[in-house]
DNA sequence: AACTATTTATAAGA
DNA sequence: TTCTTATAAATAGTT
């Protein structure tokens, strides 16, 4: 796509091979934008250039879950992975892992404290509900001639939503 | 890059969305394999479709190792991740660690052993090289009149190369 | 960083 | 799906 064909191997001029990669590495970022919009796809791309700095893009957070299990596959398949690396993916791993289990403490003690306030509103329901039965009971006592104990209530009556938690 | 332009915009149409995706699809991954081969960059390309089938994309093990990290810098920025998700990250995790861990230490182990190999080695060269000394120093005392007692070798031209390893 | 001649990718159609 | 083709988009070399 220009003035001349190129051939797919290692640019040797140096700037040339600097301005490709800028120009290419933008094209591919947002190539990669395009397909996740136009086709609802999740899409992980990461860059390193021979510099190693880093350039990314990222939709989606199924990507980064399914990343790092495709990640771990593509360490496990390559050979020349030094003691160095392995070392220095280890200390990733762990510290993405603190950083996980954080997380999900997090959101675990959020989804505990809703579900307690969900708990209470239901116990007040209740109560509101089980006080118009029992008055419901004591007026239909009253016209049918039926006796019926106060404070009990019949079980075919009450209200089906229950407490969750303690 | 068709018959007509196209919004970048979920393509609404079932059939059209399939079939960009997968050509689009290729096309990305042509692009991220010209980009490492041009420009010696490292490049990770992780695509989930909308259907979860994966297909990705890896040059050089720079990018599996700093992927891991990103992984985790991604993870931390989203907001929207379940708690279901978080779980089958840990999960994911730490069957990574694992792996790591195992593949480090069956490295250390065999450099352990190469480096017990060449300890060897250096040991043998040690002692052919102390005879030598000893046969030398010997007729040079023959020649100058000079006694030395015989196994005793000087500091002085001891070998510099001494075993690393016990 | 712009420009522009070309090549490449791909949308729609078959 | 796969091929064809008109057209849009990307980009190689230049300025």
């Amino acid at each position: 796509m220009g003035r001349k064909k190129l051939e797919i191997k290692r640019i040797e001029k140096n700037s040339s091979r600097q301005v490709t990669f800028c120009k290419r590495r933008n094209g591919l970022i947002e190539k990669a934008r395009q397909l996740s919009v136009l086709c609802e796809a999740s899409v992980g791309l990461l860059v390193v250039s021979a510099s190693d700095k880093l350039y990314s893009f990222s939709s989606g957070d199924r990507v980064s879950c399914q990343s790092v299990h495709i990640c771990s596959k593509l360490v496990e398949s390559i050979d020349d992975v030094s003691v160095d690396s392995l070392v220095e993916l280890e200390d990733h791993l762990e510290t993405a892992l603190s950083v996980t289990r954080a997380r999900k403490a997090e959101l675990m003690l959020k989804l505990v404290e809703s579900l307690k306030e969900k708990e209470n509103l239901l116990k007040e329901e209740n109560q509101v509900l089980a006080s118009q039965i029992e008055k419901k009971n004591l007026e239909g006592a009253e016209a049918d001639n039926i006796e019926m104990s106060s404070g009990q209530i019949s079980d075919i009556n009450l209200p089906v939503t229950l407490p969750l938690l303690n």
